[in-house]
RNA sequence: GGUCCGGUAGCUCAGUUGGAUAGAGCAUCAGCCUUCUAAGCUGAGGGUCAUUGGUUCGAAUCCAAUCCGGAUCACCA
């Protein structure tokens, strides 16, 4: 239990001690960080026991701080009331004696097993284009997510859904026919999810010169659209697919096996994996049986044409269609046959999160409660990890006009910009090339991943690709820094890093301790509460805010101090042992966000 | 039009189970490297927390209305 929820306890039970009579609850009880400018560490609120009890805060923070350092003392030395609040001072030793317990624990902040398995389903691409930039934004969310959930006891299971079948795929296949002459990755050298993206603008462009040329012969827009020969064409393929006509068949199979080999590549120097990929390929015809079931339970209906529908309009919401008239499915339907198969894949998930843009926040609200009206059991586990688009400042990225960012250029530029800064800051010497060329992209994927992760997810965000993404201040490049800086004391004292660190003699305090001292310690002892957060609140960007804070403390700590020519071997070892601490547990949460921490840079 | 999300410093963002004088980073300005890594540290300036009203001892945070921006409401996926 954190000292913040100790105190809260304590402070409780002292009032009801107090005042035995009064009906208090303990959500009543507020405790804060006591703000810098006043003396003390934590600060519980008196103001909403003041009409309860008739006190004078005051008064009652009086008899409270009393009781508090009489009964506690082992916890609380002082207190001061100013203005209403009751500030406490917590006694040194109770930080001391959490280092020494805790200092070399590599599992700090983790909770043990908790037996439930939950799906994180993230990245879920189509394969008629390369990742672009806001991609970026739903993998890193999801592969921190998964790990976040994992260091909180969850058994987690991290999926990707392929949209691998429909007419944007057939887009790209018939341009590739029209125009490639046979171009594969292997005769051209492109990367293959650039290749087929190339002819998926191809397409495109085709297109609207068609039906340019309609609308000029005359004909009305609306049906240019639907008649020009390259969309025909492509219509005429996906029936063909679905029809299993061999040779679109094996080209699809072609095209898409080029995509997969790109996306691999990628997901590779993301450093993101999955344990289970799904193809809409084998799930888009799931989901009938679902709405045969709805229909003899009366959930769904028909209309006269043949087509089924929900009636969500009781829940604020619309009508929804669920089978065509010609009984054909559509989106939702094999949406709502996958979260059935996603469930039963896995013996039943207590969890199944979707990490999806929030443009589908109205698709996932339904699905969820279609499911619920259905009764399946998958229903209540669903969340949507609902994030913000990524936009460019002129709008949105579209990927059919070709105004994106694409992923693979942005890993590149980062790279080769930290190659560029570390150069110029003449930080080259000692390495050899392999570990520069390691350093690099560690910096370089650190500070991406780090900008698309350190925003509130579900707020949108600009990227303006002409302003590069910075390496100071509230950036991984930051927390890197420093995390080498402690590992580079660590080599000077002959010490190494967790786990293999060495273990300290028993520890005493004699001392006091400094304010420089005691930030760090109460910032690593936030540390589990934290994680805990992240998870309950799925927002990753928690553990950004404390890391960037704690390394923050760190620096500020490491000009003030000195370890190396400590005062004396007391505070050398105190101090050790919160820089050990403080490496080890921005690596635990860096490496949940997917970010490496060089030991040198 | 209905529903949902957002609006905090010049810019990018924290802060919302209601707590003290609203915080960081970038940018600007002024200091700090013969001493453990200056990708750092210290300090300054910069705010009508969109607006108005309400609830309360206390509101950026809760409620209502309004304004602005975005998403969504397809026999598209």
């Amino acid at each position: 239990m954190t000292i913040a929820a100790q105190i809260k306890d304590i402070a409780f039970k002292a009032l009801k001690n107090l005042f035995p009579e009064a009906d208090m609850q303990a959500s009543m009880i507020t405790v804060n960080q006591t703000k810098p400018e006043f003396t003390g560490d934590y600060t519980v609120v008196l103001f909403p026991f003041v009409k309860l009890l008739r006190q004078k805060p005051d008064e009652l923070g009086k008899q409270l701080g009393d009781y508090l350092v009489a009964n506690h003392g082992d916890l609380f030395t002082s207190y001061a009331i100013v203005s209403g609040f009751l500030n406490l001072t917590v006694q040194d030793s109770y930080w001391a004696s959490f280092l020494t317990k805790e200092y070399n624990n590599t599992a700090f902040g983790e909770k043990p097993k908790n037996g439930k398995k939950v799906m994180v389903e993230y990245s879920s691409p189509n394969t008629n284009k390369p990742l672009h930039f806001g991609h970026l934004r739903n993998i890193f969310l999801g592969y921190a997510m998964a790990d976040v959930l994992k260091a909180n006891g969850y058994d987690v299971i991290k999926a990707n859904l392929i949209n691998d079948r429909g007419i944007h795929i057939c887009k790209s296949m018939i341009a590739w026919m029209r125009y490639a002459n046979g171009a594969t990755p292997q005769s051209t050298g492109i990367k293959g999810d650039h290749l087929v993206g190339d002819y998926y603008v191809k397409f495109n462009d085709i297109y609207k010169a068609e039906i340019k040329q309609l609308v000029e012969g005359g004909m009305a827009e609306a049906t240019a659209e639907k008649e020009a020969p390259i969309m025909k064409e492509a219509q005429d393929m996906l029936r063909k697919w679905e029809a299993g006509d061999k040779e679109v068949y094996s080209l699809w199979e072609t095209m898409n096996g080029w995509v997969y080999e790109g996306f691999n590549e990628s997901y590779k120097r993301l450093g993101v994996d999955f344990d289970k990929m799904y193809y809409e390929s084998n799930t888009y015809l799931l989901g009938k049986s679902l709405v045969e079931e709805g229909l003899s339970k009366g959930v769904l209906f028909k209309k006269e044409d043949g087509s089924v529908w929900i009636d969500l309009t009781a829940d604020g919401l619309d009508q929804k269609l669920l089978l065509r008239s010609d009984g054909t499915s559509v989106y939702m339907t094999q949406d709502l046959g996958t979260a059935q198969l996603k469930y039963n894949d896995h013996n039943g998930l207590h969890q199944s999160i979707y990490v999806i843009a929030d443009e589908q926040n109205y698709h996932m609200q339904v699905l969820k409660l279609i499911l619920q009206k259905l009764g399946e059991p998958c229903a209540d586990g669903i969340y949507h990890l609902s994030y913000g688009m990524v936009e460019l400042p002129s709008g949105r990225m579209k990927s059919r006009e070709g105004t994106v960012v694409d992923a693979d250029d942005m890993m590149d530029e980062m790279i080769s910009m930290s190659r560029q800064q570390t150069e110029e800051a003449g930080k080259t010497e000692g390495f050899t090339q392999e570990e520069l060329d390691r350093l690099y992209y560690t910096i370089g994927m650190g500070a991406l991943k780090f900008y698309l992760l350190r925003v509130d997810p579900k707020k949108k965000m600009i990227f303006d690709p002409k302003e590069s993404i910075d390496l100071h201040g509230f950036t991984a490049t930051f927390i890197q820094y420093a995390h080498a800086r402690i590992c580079s004391i660590l080599r000077k004292e002959g010490l190494s890093l967790l786990p293999d660190s060495n273990t300290f003699a028993s520890f005493t305090l004699t001392q006091g301790i400094t304010t420089a001292e005691k930030k760090l310690a109460v910032s690593l002892e936030q540390y589990p509460a934290i994680l805990e957060n992240a998870a309950t609140e799925y927002n990753p960007s928690l553990l950004c805010n404390y890391c960037f804070a704690l390394a923050q403390q760190f620096n500020s700590f490491y000009d003030e101090h000195s370890i190396s020519k400590a005062e004396n071997e007391e505070k050398k070892q105190l101090r050790l042992m919160l820089i050990v601490m403080t490496a080890q547990t921005m690596r635990h949460a860096m490496k949940l966000l997917g970010i490496a921490l060089p030991e040198k840079m």
